[in-house]
DNA sequence: AATATGTGTTAGATATATTTAACACATATA
DNA sequence: TATATGTGTTAAATATATCTAACACATATT
């Protein structure tokens, strides 16, 4: 079982799929996620009233712009935690790993000194 | 509602009732933690099944040993990750809730190597 | 003695997020 | 044409974690 992806997760599973095939199926993210058909089923219904996505009559996956902001947002943390963590020594693989992680719950303080640090030292 | 407090948050707000005052009430458990009396109930019932306390008869926590260690592990966990947010400009009160949310998060490797930084610095 | 306060439990509801099973449907293959 | 494969859905179960309401019980106060 174990709850695990989040909103935030799945948009940026979403772009990952995007950027790399520019379009993208309900399966493309199960895939990319490792979860079930119906996981994303469950998700993409959320990201819809929540209004991040829509979805065209073939079921692909549209980003909205509040959606594409929150994905591009998602990953930028994603991307600068995954830095600070490899300048202190950690192995790429781990690093994103553990980024993907932590990524949602740091406070915008936290980001920001985390941003000008990686960004200082490179 | 809100998922928030896991075995680890609960073990390690035990430790620091327990620091405080020498004995560990549901009730002081949940004042800081701000959850409701139930959620300790549920939690010390779990907390029990996994053998990381156990109660007297007065309903008083007690660790056992896999416990208290597991607590001490996730509290020095909490306060390296603090040390790096303040290291790298963040307020003490940001630094220290930041860490609680993301210390269950990281993978060892991530973690020694945070340690080894913060350590060096100071 | 009657009542109030503090501590803890159980029961039931709610919310998030996942799974498997079953099925629908389209396209591709034998 | 019959069957297999791929994609997606719905339904129901499971797991975690929370809450409010109601109650039990002990101690403290009036």
């Amino acid at each position: 079982m174990e709850p695990l992806e989040s909103t935030e997760d799945y948009l940026e599973a979403i772009l990952r799929v995007k950027e790399k095939q520019n379009y993208v199926r309900s399966v493309d993210v199960a895939k990319l996620l490792k979860v079930s058909k119906p996981s994303v089923t469950y998700a993409t219904k959320r990201l819809r009233e929540s209004g991040y996505i829509t979805m065209d009559d073939n079921g692909m996956i549209l980003f909205t712009a509040a959606g594409e902001k929150l994905a591009i947002d998602t990953w930028t943390r994603h991307m600068t935690l995954a830095k600070l963590f490899m300048q202190l020594g950690v192995k790429e693989k781990q690093a994103l790993e553990d980024a993907c992680k932590v990524e949602h719950d740091l406070s915008e303080e936290t980001f920001k000194a985390i941003q000008k640090f990686v960004n200082k030292k490179v």
